[in-house]
DNA sequence: TACTGGTGCGCG
DNA sequence: AAAGCGCGCACCAGTA
């Protein structure tokens, strides 16, 4: 064809890879058989071209890690399986009823034994023509995204949340591909400091051993079981400590030797259990930790993880992430968020000076609406997570007060969220709607003959479900500024040059290893690793990147999002 | 033996 | 024992 494709869709074709080219009107020009052994130069060669088109494919864990194994990185993707979930729920697209019946995209992915993901082959869902890695059920599909995309109440929200989360597809595929760089030395160091030496045999490491030792006399209990969450409660009620249950808070309320010892043994315990040896045999492999990302696995629109618990890397091990040598880390989280977001969804002027330029819990106590810093970060927190009582209940009032807007936002999404409603976060990701469960027990209290226990069921789960869409419009907007981020500063860094080879660090994968890369994503932080000449170029484009995304979700809006920013070989916080 | 639910704790 | 959102994981106990 003589213009160059605007999107490409790739799918199979009779056990082949195939390609479908797309004009900008969506129209199909051109369909090209291809071989899995070709593909990726084909790609690349597609991707090399001046304007290189928008890759379209079911679902970027089934095509992408394999491109990048083969040295192949793509600029810009449409995922249908991710923009199906979408499109498919959100309030802001007027007839979904053919997203919602071409259910083969609600499947979610699954690891095939070589570790890449595929999808359920359900032969016979109506509305689709086979696989959805198939060829004609992507090309199909694509076309109904188009048309909801075209026929939604605010288009531009949605394709700039369907680009930033396909975008997210992508790095997510290439976070795992790059690795975070993570030095078993210094993790063996700090397991050896904590816990004592890794025991050759079984047994426990010696300062674990000698905290149990300790909680044992204490309980004058010398086979006491400290594992098992109801023994160790009777154990402890035999001792005279009349606790609830077993957990850090309430213990330390009590005044009995056994409490300080026992609390030690859970946390040497946690690290040992969570992050110990067997951990860093498992997950660091070639001085890289490849955690697996699921993008909008959490409903809100955040990432969740799974496998090695990328998601709780634990301070204490920070110091473990560790630069190749002659490389650096750029180490960059959004101070306060949600609340940030907050106030430019809400368009709150007040609580946006508040948070002009500096810390935003302070600018709450400087504007008079409480008192320390400390009162203002727990009326804030209580006031986005929906706290009642407590000394988070009883600030959010002034709040109140002080910012009528911001607040107002978070109390009308909880009210809807009560009444069963579905509220949607700034670019229009809508929040599930209620189970039928939870329909029924709220139908069952308004019934004449339902007792007093069915209504403070039905009372309690309206309030829990408001909490949650109270949340929701912070937690998923919040998310979407970090995907944003996330996707300008891919392109910011994917424009900086590559250093030579004989800079390179090789165990970052053939796409990464001479040229600045995300190396990990957790809701409001990123970690860059980039070679030490690149520095100041990846400072600069992380600043700006941020930049950009508060104007593209919020425009004009007076909001700024401050970042805290470290350069170190290590990710250690202060 | 394989599952599910509860508990507790790490992260934002 | 958190109060007040969202997760993942390890471990144990009870059940199929």
């Amino acid at each position: 064809m003589a213009e160059p494709p605007a999107w490409i869709v790739l799918g199979r074709l009779d056990g082949v890879p195939a390609a479908a080219l797309l004009d900008a009107s969506g129209q199909e020009r051109e369909r090209i058989t291809l071989t899995d052994e070709g593909l990726p130069a084909w790609v690349a060669a597609a991707e090399a071209a001046p304007a290189p088109p928008r890759w379209v494919w079911s679902d970027a864990t089934v095509w992408y890690p394999r491109l990048l194994a083969a040295g192949v990185r793509v600029g810009r993707c449409h995922d249908l399986r991710l923009c199906h979930a979408i499109l498919r729920d959100s309030t802001l697209v007027p007839a979904a009823e053919d997203l919602r019946r071409a259910t083969l995209w609600d499947a979610s992915p699954v690891a095939d034994s070589a570790g890449a993901s595929t999808l359920f082959a359900l032969d016979d869902v109506e509305g689709s023509s086979g696989a959805p890695d198939g060829l004609p059920a992507a090309v199909e599909e694509f076309g109904r995204q188009r048309d909801a995309l075209t026929a939604a109440a605010d288009p531009g929200r949605l394709r700039l949340l369907l680009a930033a989360e396909s975008a997210g597809a992508l790095l997510a595929a290439e976070l795992q591909a790059a690795g975070l760089p993570w030095d078993p030395a210094s993790h063996d160091r700090i397991l050896t400091e904590v816990l004592g030496e890794r025991p050759a045999g079984g047994g426990l490491p010696a300062r674990l051993q000698d905290a149990a030792t300790r909680v044992r006399r204490e309980l004058g209990d010398p086979g006491a079981s400290l594992d098992s969450q109801p023994k160790l409660l009777r154990a402890l009620h035999r001792a005279g400590v009349l606790v609830e249950s077993t957990s850090r808070w309430e213990l330390s309320e009590h005044d009995h030797p056994v409490v300080a010892p026992l609390i030690e043994y859970k946390k040497l315990s946690r690290l040992l259990s969570a992050n110990g040896w067997a951990w860093l045999d498992e997950w660091v492999h070639d001085g890289r930790f490849r955690p697996v990302y699921v993008p909008g696995g959490v409903v809100t629109g955040r990432w969740a993880s799974s496998g090695g618990g990328a998601l709780q890397l634990p301070r204490q091990l920070r110091r473990a992430v560790r630069s190749d040598p002659g490389w650096l880390l750029v180490v960059a989280d959004v101070a306060q968020l949600e609340p940030r977001v907050l106030a430019a969804m809400a368009r709150d002027e007040k609580l946006a000076d508040a948070a002009h330029g500096r810390d935003l819990y302070s600018g709450i106590v400087d504007s008079g609406a409480v008192d320390t810093r400390q009162h203002a970060k727990v009326a804030l927190l209580g006031a986005m997570y929906g706290a009642t009582t407590g000394e988070s209940g009883r600030l959010v009032p002034r709040l109140r007060r002080a910012y009528p807007r911001a607040m107002a936002l978070v109390d009308d999404a909880a009210r809807v969220g009560e009444e069963g409603g579905v509220v949607s976060t700034w670019l229009g990701r809508s929040s599930p709607p209620p189970s039928p469960d939870w329909r029924a027990s709220q139908v069952r209290a308004s019934e004449m003959e339902a007792s007093r226990a069915d209504e403070t069921r039905a009372r309690r789960s309206a309030r829990d479900r408001g909490r949650f869409t109270r949340n929701f419009v912070v937690q998923g907007t919040a998310a979407e500024w970090a995907l944003a981020w996330l996707a300008d500063l891919r392109g910011r860094l994917a424009a900086i040059a590559p250093v030579d080879a004989s800079a390179a660090a090789p165990r970052s994968g053939p796409v990464f290893q001479a040229v600045p890369h995300l190396a990990f994503f957790l809701h409001d932080e990123i970690i860059v690793h980039t070679p030490q000449d690149r520095v100041d170029a990846v400072v600069y484009a992380v600043r700006e990147s941020a930049a950009s995304a508060g104007r593209l979700l919020f425009g004009s809006f007076p909001i700024d999002f401050p970042l805290d920013l470290k350069v170190s070989r290590t990710a250690e916080k202060e």
